[in-house]
DNA sequence: CTGAAAGCGCTAACAG
DNA sequence: CTGTTAGCGCTTTCAG
């Protein structure tokens, strides 16, 4: 003990650029760095004029402790993974901002992981964040089907709308077929009488959620289902401009459509503006997630919210809790909410009420 | 030692729940764990046959290394911290996610750090990783002055697009000066007359520096200098439409405007619009970033880049130089660049051609 | 209330 | 090529 302390001391320069430990503020006061350690921990046992020399000292020498170390022996690290496809969607960097607001007030620190929408990628990062020793990982997988590409994961896990989960994990989802109705829904109520649905890939879960919810509110109110104005194609506006150009080209065009997502919908909409026709009043289109650019001025899209802020909130809340009590497989559905803007009718539009 | 791994079989079951380290699989193949350590990290100086035998036999046992633990011995943690207002703001994300990319290359995870723009949020963040021991820190600063409030900064650190320097980080910022030259050359060449500048608030540095450059152009080009359609307001769309309102009521308004930023531009754009003004053939505006609404298809918005992609990249790089070599002190100030779309003269709008 | 000692899981000399 | 030993910086029994 003595000889390392001695070594220590070989170099002044040394203690300057290396960070400074408990053993090195217990040298200097002449204590055991025992009670350093436990001072510095705020622990009742230890004598509080003592303490208070401790903690003073520590601040002086610019003590930082040394999570690392600590995280060795407590088995924690106070760091939880995110697992997205890509940060640069607003609807993934606000679940983002979320996750991370309340994981910090909890003191929690998070990795973020981008995906790229790269399985392998996902994978990968999976690997390196229990590597790591987090506490847990929040994800939404990019594989949307029921293969088990994480079944040996020993770290509490919560996905979020990801089909890719069994029922060893927390999630939580959006009600993607609530979602549907309620666009629709509303569409029948401004009385828009031919509504039509411009989806996604025809292969995603979501976006067959989504599909089936607008055939429930079909039959519910007595609209016909007719599959000639129901097209599934790519997410993304270019895809939701073709699909709508071919849809006003039909000898019986609809007069409103449903779109899988917001980034549909806007291409839906610059088409239908290209074609001269009035929106709200000659046509109605309703959008799904309510990302940033739904709300500006120039677009004001009626759609459907999923409550971002607090999916990420429960997140994070329900990982939390996993960590501390360990149980597992809780389930939690959310409610979307229909937000009415300026494309559909019954609703003026909001001139000079900017919301941005 | 031998008494140490009779502990280790007492119970089954907490070899299933807690992770297996090298000693376990040391054990079970009768070997030093040194030599499992040494297989593990493919060192050329353990026999070919024995190292392929433990390596299949971790992977049997489902090892995984402890990045803790040989964190603690390594000093390193390969992991860098990224301090942002908010991640939210495509600005943001897009710089997030060129760092993350290019870090998760070179093998290092990043600990996202959202500070909302508030002071003692961001230095409880340096301090939170700090103690974690992150490998270096890439911050956009929420100060933006002079101040130091952060000179106990030990780890390896690149600040971008802060004023709040000294020189001893390095620093990574956009020409701002130059941007708003670009921008009003522009405005200039479509033939706009009288050109004006609806600014953020008016303590920014940033906005500042575009105000200069948008002065320097008018002189470069003799064009009066005219105080009276220069005002500056806030960083966000109501103020670029309230700023925009008041300058078209003017007796001399002006024919166009170069704006602090896009969501300013967005606002005095959507003001033009209400006008019924013609954009952009009675009326030029050029934002300032290309955040990601600036090119959907009912915007269009003409203005200057922040190279995002290319200034996170760089930021990482820099950083990672400096983690390897500890040379610090660099700076780089990189071209902005302009891009021409539907809100300025001498270009028809997009009809057709979506990129989203 | 305080200290000595063991050990978290791993790497790194230093001997063989 | 392989094993022994000594830590990394901290927490945690276990004795005083």
């Amino acid at each position: 003990m003595d000889q390392w302390y001695a070594s220590r001391e070989m170099s002044l320069d040394w203690r300057i650029i290396m960070s400074i430990t408990i053993k090195d503020i217990a040298k200097k006061l002449d204590i055991s760095y025992t009670t350093v350690s436990r001072a510095l921990n705020r622990s009742p046992k230890v004598n509080s004029v003592t303490m208070e020399k401790i903690i003073q000292e520590a601040k002086k020498m610019g003590y930082q402790p040394n999570a690392i170390a600590r995280g060795l022996v407590k088995k924690y690290t106070k760091t939880i993974g995110l697992i997205i496809p890509d940060i640069t969607k607003s609807y993934f960097s606000e679940i983002a901002r979320s996750i991370e607001a309340v994981a910090s007030k909890q003191g929690y620190n998070v990795l973020l992981c981008n995906t790229n929408w790269d399985k392998i990628q996902e994978i990968t990062y999976l690997q390196m964040l229990q590597e790591k020793r987090v506490d847990g990982i929040i994800m939404k997988s990019v594989v949307d089907t029921d293969e088990n590409l994480f079944n040996n994961i020993r770290t509490p896990l919560v996905l979020f709308n990801s089909r890719a989960y069994n029922d060893n994990y927390n999630y939580i989802e959006t009600d993607n077929v609530r979602g549907g109705f309620l666009a629709v829904k509303h569409l029948i109520e401004c009385e828009y009488k031919r509504i039509g649905f411009i989806g996604g890939k025809c292969n995603s879960y979501s976006n067959n959620q989504r599909l089936e919810g607008y055939k429930r509110a079909l039959k519910k109110y007595n609209y016909p289902v007719d599959e000639g104005i129901i097209v599934n194609g790519d997410f993304n506006t270019k895809s939701g401009y073709d699909i709508m150009d071919r849809l006003l080209k039909l000898k019986n065009p609809p007069d409103a459509i449903f779109a899988g997502n917001d980034v549909i919908a806007l291409g839906a909409l610059y088409c239908a503006q290209e074609f001269g026709l009035n929106i709200p009043m000659d046509f109605g289109i309703v959008g799904f997630d309510n990302v940033s650019f739904a709300k500006i001025p120039q677009v004001q899209l009626s759609t459907i919210e999923q409550p971002k802020y607090y999916m990420g909130k429960r997140a994070i809340e329900m990982l939390i809790e996993e960590i501390k009590g360990k149980k597992r497989a809780k389930k939690i559905v959310v409610e979307p909410k229909l937000i009415i803007r300026a494309t559909t009718r019954n609703r003026k539009i909001n001139h000079g009420r900017l919301v941005i």
